[in-house]
RNA sequence: GCGGUCGUAGCUCAAUUGGAUAGAGCAACAGGCUACGAACUUGUAGGUUGGGGGUUCGAGUCCCUCCGACCGCACCA
């Protein structure tokens, strides 16, 4: 077991420190309601967590945030356990800044080893969310696009996981609309040009060598047998086979990139259950619908759209909207909060989503996150990636190409409203200082460092792992890696809140570094058994926060490369 | 024309959502291994945050206005 000493439990948490500092506030001023958060001061000099709290006081206080701050200080000093914690506090410029006694970093270290990859889990907040990303029409092989929709949905999904929230992953297969029609002639196209290679190609057809494939082994299994059928017949049987093995060959690559969905939801097998059907209906009886000029419209103009848009034509059709408007409702009985993960090239659908979540009397429950478009170039050249074009670069090609450890991190390494310039050539060469790879080297060098105290130094090793003597954890560069564990937590929360998975790699590249320096100035197997153990209870920790941030990444923590 | 997103070091990007002297990596230059992995590390240099105005104790962040880039403006999906 973890001894527990009383100076130790004399020690407050961070949320108790900011509670007590709070408490403080509130005394002084009885007529504001400040609030403390203590984050990492943005400079060592000035200590290790700060709040500028005293600067929200500074209009009903009528003082200087500078004196507000001294006077909060020294009233929350009068307590006994703010004390025990906190080894140093001054207001620098406004700012409250906290030294807290080595004591705190080192119980973090405690933490870590007896939480394992649990530690920094939020409380499970009962809040249900619905993330939808990476959704294509089953008209192509996935591409680049995609891949960063794929890294930066999953590993979204993944830290709200780990911070508490209850994440249910869908995809939509837009399999419903004219799309698969176009695709149905251009297998048709391509089985008819087996036969006779001047057989025209369709203009609305997808001309990717792609579906050649596809027509090949429609003829190894049924010869030519539909050259004697009506085209249209045909290519309705042929659109169902592509849409089958383009979906599966989807699936196949999204796995193989490490993402699991809860559901792949067929568009059109909505519309065979009568969803659309009944999703029109509900507006109707809400009264939303109006009737213009033969068709059905909703009045989106009422949440600042543009224009108002139609739900149903006047021929009698559902538009896509229409799809989106019952498949919404869908999502919302198994979610609190809906999150759409969309190309710039939809943005405007932020305010048709804003009447229907007012329409059904949920302000506020469709989010939609754009992700921005990445320009792919080869060197100078810039490439087109539409796959109306036939000019595909897939994601597969690129897991090919740099791996799915690589790619994954570079993805989730911008943020999303962030457009990217990607430059093949220089993917592979650099493919080699990826920050990847030095976040992944930390990791072996801990790996290696546990290999050899099991041969040197098995005793030692053994203490730490029960989280024994962290105490003589003293030196700086220890206790800067203890504090950057500490973040760990509140950057996963970060992460989920604001939608941000990129501070995910920016922390995990902060822990390797701080890892790297602490190595640089402290040896870790040396003579003193107490250092030595303490030291390698510190690496243990590392190598978990380190392992446990990749994994929400869904990428690699290798023990050697 | 209307609307949306974006513009930060030579390059690729951060900046905890309005906080302290705007930070990292790559590239450049100068150092550090006869002990645990040098795929590492220490330092130097590099900026009027596209321009201008405004809001306030305080602006890369919010408002206005220009400039520039991308994307939308369908009874397509």
């Amino acid at each position: 077991m973890n001894p527990i000493t009383t100076e130790e439990s004399a020690l407050l948490s961070l949320d108790e420190l900011a509670a007590r500092f709070g408490a403080a506030a509130r005394a002084l001023w009885p007529d504001a309601d400040p609030v403390v958060q203590f984050e990492p001061a943005r400079r060592p000099e000035f200590g290790d967590v700060a709040t500028n709290v005293a600067f929200g006081l500074a209009r009903v206080a009528r003082k200087k945030p500078q004196d507000i701050g001294g006077e909060i200080i020294a009233r929350a000093m009068e307590d006994d356990r703010v004390r025990a914690t906190v080894s140093q506090a001054t207001a620098i410029a406004g700012f409250i800044n906290l030294t807290l006694q080595p004591a705190f970093w080192q119980r973090v270290v405690g933490d870590v080893l007896r939480e394992g990859d649990a530690y920094g889990r939020g409380n499970p907040n009962r809040e249900r969310v619905s993330l939808e990303f990476g959704s294509a029409n089953p008209t192509g092989p996935l591409v680049i696009v995609q891949g960063r929709t794929l890294s930066i949905g999953d590993t979204l999904a993944r830290a709200m996981r780990h911070a508490g929230y209850d994440v249910f992953t869908e995809w939509i297969i837009n399999d419903a609309g004219s799309q698969i029609g176009a695709l149905g002639r251009s297998v048709y196209a391509r089985y008819r040009q087996l036969f006779d290679s001047a057989f025209p190609f369709p203009d609305d057809g997808y001309p990717g060598d792609y579906l050649i494939p596809l027509a090949e082994s429609l003829r190894a299994r049924d010869g030519d047998r539909w050259l004697h059928v009506p085209e249209a017949e045909a290519s309705e049987v042929f659109a169902g086979f592509a849409r089958d093995a383009i979906v599966a060959e989807q699936q196949a690559v999204a796995r193989r990139f490490g993402v699991e969905y809860d559901l792949w939801q067929s568009e059109q097998a909505l519309h065979d259950a009568g969803t659309i059907e009944r999703g029109i209906q509900r507006l109707r009886e809400m009264g939303v619908l109006y009737e213009k000029d033969g068709a059905t419209w909703l009045r989106t103009t009422d949440a600042g759209d543009d224009e108002d848009r139609v739900v149903v034509r006047s021929d009698g059709r559902p538009t896509y909207f229409a799809n989106d408007i019952a498949y919404h409702y869908e999502k919302l009985q198994r979610a609190d909060h809906v999150i759409d993960f969309l190309g710039p090239d939809h943005h405007g659908y932020v305010k048709r989503l804003d009447t229907l979540a007012n329409a059904y009397g949920k302000p506020g429950a469709f989010e939609v996150v754009i992700v921005q478009q990445i320009t792919l170039k080869r060197g100078d050249e810039i490439l087109s990636m539409s796959k109306r074009a036939g000019q595909l670069v897939t994601l597969a090609e690129v897991i090919d190409e740099v791996g799915v450890d690589a790619a994954r991190f570079f993805f989730v390494m911008l943020s999303t409203d962030q457009p990217l310039t990607f430059d093949l050539e220089l993917a592979k060469r650099q493919s080699s200082d990826n920050p990847v790879f030095y976040v992944q080297y930390g990791h072996a060098r801990i790996a290696s460092v546990l290999r050899k105290a099991r041969e040197s130094h098995a005793a030692q090793l053994a203490a730490a792992e029960r989280g024994e003597g962290l105490a003589a954890l003293a030196e700086p560069a220890e206790l800067a890696l203890a504090r950057r564990l500490a973040e760990f937590g509140p950057t996963v929360a970060g992460v989920a809140r604001a939608r941000a998975p990129h501070r995910l790699t920016k922390y995990a590249r902060d822990v390797a570094s701080d890892f790297h320096q602490f190595y640089d100035a402290c040896r870790v197997l040396g003579d003193d058994p107490a250092v030595t153990t303490a030291r390698l209870g510190l690496a243990i920790a590392t190598g978990t926060v380190l392992a446990t941030t990749l994994a929400l990444c869904r990428v690699s923590a290798p023990d050697a490369m």
